[in-house]
DNA sequence: GTCATGTGTAAGCACCGATTACATGGAAAT
DNA sequence: ATTTCCATGTAATCGGTGCTTACACATGAC
């Protein structure tokens, strides 16, 4: 009896293992969470030994990280493509903008969201990209609030404030998702990201001067 | 040459291998995160074999909710002595102590806040002092925020959007000082217990009705 | 056609959580 | 006082993980 599937020359080099491999990691996310990627269960689904990942990835938190560079990107496109679409002379209108694109994308990309959040997992200070975008991001949201405390339609006085509590109830909703905790209240799915939306332009307009 | 140290009477059975374990493990935790900690390492710091640790507990995961069962009852406490500290009669003042001291003890304590934060290590469903002091925390904000409503002392006349609005505020604030998130900003450790507090308080006094 | 390079395999390292069979020693029962 | 029993330890082992090294091969440049 011959040999079934020797490495010929059809499926000896892969093609494109790279993305592959980034494909595979973010299902198995999904099916288990971050923590449940595995280099070798990623290798395995690709049908590769479980050494080949390492020729393009010099680690598990290259890997991880490669995927979130990929997403982050996304997050950021989607943010300023939600900003560009508030007039410019209402910057608090913008600033809530960023903040329910920027939960939109977290509910509607929940493992991406899961990944990013993820500080064990990725290698933030070894990333260019992740830094730019990350600070795009947030970029984006402090332009809003500078330009509505210039124009005083900021209640607060101090500006650092407001842009840490803006972020933080962002965050906090965002993490609340994913972590679970609206199913302690009665929140379910569907409506999860409508209630955390009405939270944060509640508060946006609590914030603002009116 | 006689053997050095066989397993002899004084110290064959240890005595308290239960805590010293859950001490091991906190300590490993501080050394590097909750993700650091392992079984076999903290079973080698105490001086005990690899698998003498399933003996007090099934599973890694019932060494960390050990963990997060003293914790969180460690967390309770603090959160019902502050809200005692409170004129009974001033419901926002109350709501306002559940954050400062949620914070409080998050920001001090910051350890055993990752571990009772991280759902992965952790077996929430298994453990019946976790759910029942994670309830008594949330009714202790929510039973503030409800009498405020009754007294009409609350801004947004949708109390659940108010419930959640401010558990986002508090928990976001909480995880983006664990989280790292900031040393985005200029915040140097010492103050970051107070700017956050200084945005609860902040926060606190837009949800009421003056 | 030859050869260098990129990309895969095979084997193996150290570590991990977890299980099993066995050893031990202290306390309770007689 | 002796025996018995059981909680609590050890030793060995299993399958899984990230990662490294030595080697094989397929392909493109010359």
């Amino acid at each position: 009896m011959p040999d079934p599937s020797p490495p010929t020359s059809a499926n000896y080099h892969h093609g494109n293992l790279r993305e592959a491999l980034i494909k595979a990691a973010v299902q198995l996310a999904e099916e288990g969470g971050p923590e449940n990627v595995s280099v070798r269960e990623a290798a395995k689904r690709v049908g590769v030994s479980p050494g080949a990942p390492f020729r393009h990835f010099a680690s598990k938190t290259a890997l991880m990280t490669a995927i979130a560079e990929e997403a982050t990107s996304r997050f950021l496109a989607e943010i300023a493509s939600a900003v560009r679409e508030v007039a410019v002379d209402d910057p608090m209108g913008r600033f809530a903008a960023v903040g329910v694109a920027y939960l939109r994308w977290a509910i509607r990309n929940p493992t991406h969201f899961q990944i990013i959040s993820n500080r064990s997992l990725i290698d933030w200070d070894g990333s260019a990209s992740l830094q730019r975008d990350n600070a795009a991001i947030r970029a984006l949201m402090e332009e809003a609030l500078t330009e509505a405390q210039r124009r005083g339609l900021l209640a607060s006085n101090d500006l650092a404030e407001a842009q840490i509590a803006g972020r933080a109830l962002v965050y906090g909703l965002a993490r609340m998702h994913i972590d679970g905790h609206f199913a302690q209240w009665r929140v379910d799915g569907e409506t999860a990201e409508r209630t955390a939306q009405n939270v944060l332009k509640h508060f946006t307009t609590l914030m603002g001067n009116r």
